[in-house]
RNA sequence: GGGUCGCUAGCUCAGCUGGUAGAGCAGUUCGCUUUUAACGAAUUGGUCACAGGUUCGAAUCCUGUGCGACCCA
């Protein structure tokens, strides 16, 4: 038909083009006041298990679905497509004993992709197959670019996603992985809010970042003629509020690291963090796990689990220090040799750990534990007794002042949630807060700032409090068995 | 930053030791009233990522650049 001489593409948009310039003829593009009675899965819910002649006897009727077409049988005067709703998918039969002759030639040039309605009545076929046989069909919206690959489906992962929708559309399994990633989130709320948590917004743009180790992204206020800094974790406003006398506090929200990327990190990502005063370190640990069983529950898993290849056990958490831990995957260390900084430094130069001269014993024991250890803690264990010296926010152990009262949960050898008893000891705080603007004096572009308004509401004096934060992007990783942090991101970010 | 692999029709991919471009899907046309990755027939569509080089001749061999994936730091 087509007379030019385009290339491929371009003569598929001129063709589908042609077809909506048609529709625009008869004012019936683009409608907008289709409203269908049924979708796909309840239909499928309802009536797979009936059989053919129980349904026949039901005589369900004038019902209509909205869908876009995703594979077309035309056979002549009868046709089948299959139409996909954002429930499911569906057969719908058209032929031409129903439909207006000139309307069924029409629909003949409906492309994959189109979004169309179809009125009419149940049956099943031969195969047994639930199928609508179509009364009434409706070309809604006319789609001018080719839908992916019926078979194959999308797989260059790149478009995958920068055009997620293109995803969306044509995996149902991708599609899922964002629905169970919704239902986790859903999940996380309810067991928050049951504990009695108030759920609460702070501030996403900071005057000084802090509340964590990382680098942040900055950004320029105009009016104030000021720089800000999108945060890297909400954790000091949410100790505020602690100050202010709310007594447990949460926030599901974005924070922001300008880290490199890579298929486990991404630029922004969510994190779950709470603050409850007056709770207890223990009772933290078991609150922590029983919002990952339950989030587990609620898509369906079994308490076996499966990520990377690893099978994990969500039943069974178990506790043990990182001093211990350490000396348990590295048999040539002894006891004595955890206190002495030569020793420390000699064993870790050793596994070929390079060792910066500032280092004291706590940061080196850290090194050594993220190069032994980290990767072994295959099931659920929640690593306790962290040195003070890289827990700069949080409150020391009564009975050792070197150790703070922190844990780290591990599972498939991935740090899923960091927690601690804050340190709510205003001079304490404002002296490690010294450190960290001499460290980052020293070059150390992740140390943080001084917040001397943090210090303040300290001064205000803060309960004593647990707090927690929970990668959320992770945890829905794990849960749904995904090795890339952008199969959990709907948007992720990309090199541009 | 280093290493490995990839880039051929709108999409997914073949294309051997160098001889001048192929298939399936999508599109177009025709046939077909229970198909289901529907089917059968015909047909459109290509600066083989880009730039150099070797050669009588390059998608193919060499060099560089770009983009991407994976692994490592």
């Amino acid at each position: 038909m087509s007379d030019s001489n385009l290339g491929g593409e371009a003569s598929i948009l001129e063709e589908r083009r042609k077809k909506l310039e048609e529709l625009r003829e008869q004012n019936i593009a683009y409608i907008n006041d289709y409203v269908p009675t049924h979708h796909s899965k309840d239909l499928h819910d309802s009536y797979d298990h009936i059989s053919k002649e129980e349904l026949e006897t039901k005589k369900i009727n004038n019902l209509s679905l909205a869908g876009r077409i995703v594979l077309k049988r035309v056979m002549g005067n009868a046709s089948f497509v299959t139409i996909r709703d954002g429930s499911g998918d569906i057969q719908a039969y058209i032929t031409k004993n129903n439909i207006d002759p000139d309307l069924y030639k029409n629909f003949k040039t409906w492309d994959l992709g189109d979004i169309i309605g179809i009125g009419g009545n149940l049956f099943k076929t031969k195969t047994d197959e639930l199928t609508v046989e179509a009364q009434s069909i409706t070309l809604i919206t006319k789609s001018l670019r080719p839908m992916p690959e019926k078979h194959k489906g999308l797989v260059d992962i790149e478009i995958k996603y920068r055009q997620r929708y293109l995803d969306l559309m044509s995996s149902p399994e991708s599609k899922l992985i964002f629905e169970k990633r919704s239902q986790i989130i859903s999940s996380i709320r309810a067991t928050m809010l049951d504990d009695g948590f108030l759920e609460v917004e702070t501030p996403m743009m900071h005057s000084i970042p802090g509340g964590a180790v990382a680098r942040p992204f900055v950004t320029q206020h105009n009016a104030l003629d000021r720089e800000l800094f999108l945060r890297i974790a909400p954790e000091l406003h949410l100790k505020r509020l602690l100050v202010g006398g709310f007594e447990k506090v949460f926030e599901i929200n974005r924070s922001f690291r300008n880290e490199g990327l890579s298929t486990k990190h991404n630029p922004e990502f969510t994190m779950l963090e709470f603050y409850a005063a007056f709770a207890t370190f223990n009772e933290t640990l078991a609150f922590t796990q029983n919002i990952i069983q339950s989030a587990s529950e609620a898509i369906g898993n079994k308490k076996e689990i499966e990520w990377d290849g690893e099978k994990i056990d969500l039943s069974n958490f178990s506790t043990k220090s990182l001093s211990d831990l350490v000396l348990e995957h590295n048999p040539k260390l002894t006891k004595v040799d955890l206190t002495n900084l030569d020793n420390l430094r000699a064993f870790a130069e050793s596994i070929k750990i390079s060792v910066k001269e500032e280092w004291r014993e706590g940061k080196i024991l850290l090194e050594i534990f993220e190069k032994t250890v980290e990767e072994k803690l295959i099931q659920p264990t929640f690593v306790i007794q962290y040195p003070i010296e890289v827990s700069p926010l949080s409150r020391r152990n009564n009975d050792n002042p070197s150790i703070a009262d922190r844990f780290e949960l591990f599972i498939a050898g991935k740090e899923l949630a960091n927690g601690f008893c804050e340190l709510n000891d205003p001079d304490d705080q404002a002296q490690r807060f010294r450190e960290q603007v001499k460290a980052k004096a020293d070059g150390d572009d992740e140390a943080m700032g001084f917040d001397e308004d943090y210090i303040t509401a300290l001064e205000h004096g803060m309960p004593p409090a647990v707090g927690v934060g929970l990668g959320i992007d992770r945890l829905v990783m794990m849960l749904t068995n995904q090795s890339s942090i952008r199969d959990v991101i709907l948007f992720p970010q990309l090199k541009s």
